[in-house]
DNA sequence: GCCAACGTTGGC
DNA sequence: GCCAACGTTGGC
């Protein structure tokens, strides 16, 4: 089991609106890095979900229910999706800044590789989230 | 609105 | 293969 982080502009598209929807497809990513995190992913990881721009934190925990695909929304073949469902909402929603803050999250990928939209998480920093979450 | 970081493109 | 120019992301 892996642990991601994705993140979405909620202008764009909300964690309340996958929550309505019970289902999406995270599609559009057309970044290799981020694709290739993608197509790294199995089916029952988890992933934050993070709003990007608009609020600056992560929202939720997403689970993947189909691995990747090549995106239906373009006709280069290099881009993939993968399908996700909400798994649960935070507690509390923990910003950007908390993170930052944080001393056992200095290595984190949303700190350092800012532009990346999938990007990978350790399992402590997975958990050190929800417990901070639920504190 | 600005700017840093960084990925991509294209000329050489 | 290098690098300048340019575009995009995303924090502030």
């Amino acid at each position: 089991m892996n642990y991601w982080l994705m993140k979405s502009e909620p202008d764009a598209y909300a964690w309340e609106t996958l929550l309505k929807d019970g289902h999406g497809i995270w599609d559009g990513v057309r970044n290799y890095q981020a694709r290739n995190n993608l197509r790294a992913m199995k089916e029952g990881d988890l992933a934050f979900f993070y709003h990007s721009n608009i609020g600056k934190e992560i929202v939720g925990i997403l689970r993947i229910v189909k691995e990747s695909y090549r995106d239906p929304t373009t006709d280069q073949t290099a881009w993939v999706v993968v399908e996700v469902e909400p798994f649960k909402s935070l507690k509390r929603p923990i910003s950007l800044a908390e993170i930052k803050s944080d001393p056992e999250l200095t290595t984190i990928g949303l700190i350092k590789s800012t532009r990346l939209s999938v990007m990978p998480i350790a399992k402590h920093e997975f958990d050190r989230i929800i417990f901070l979450s639920e504190n």
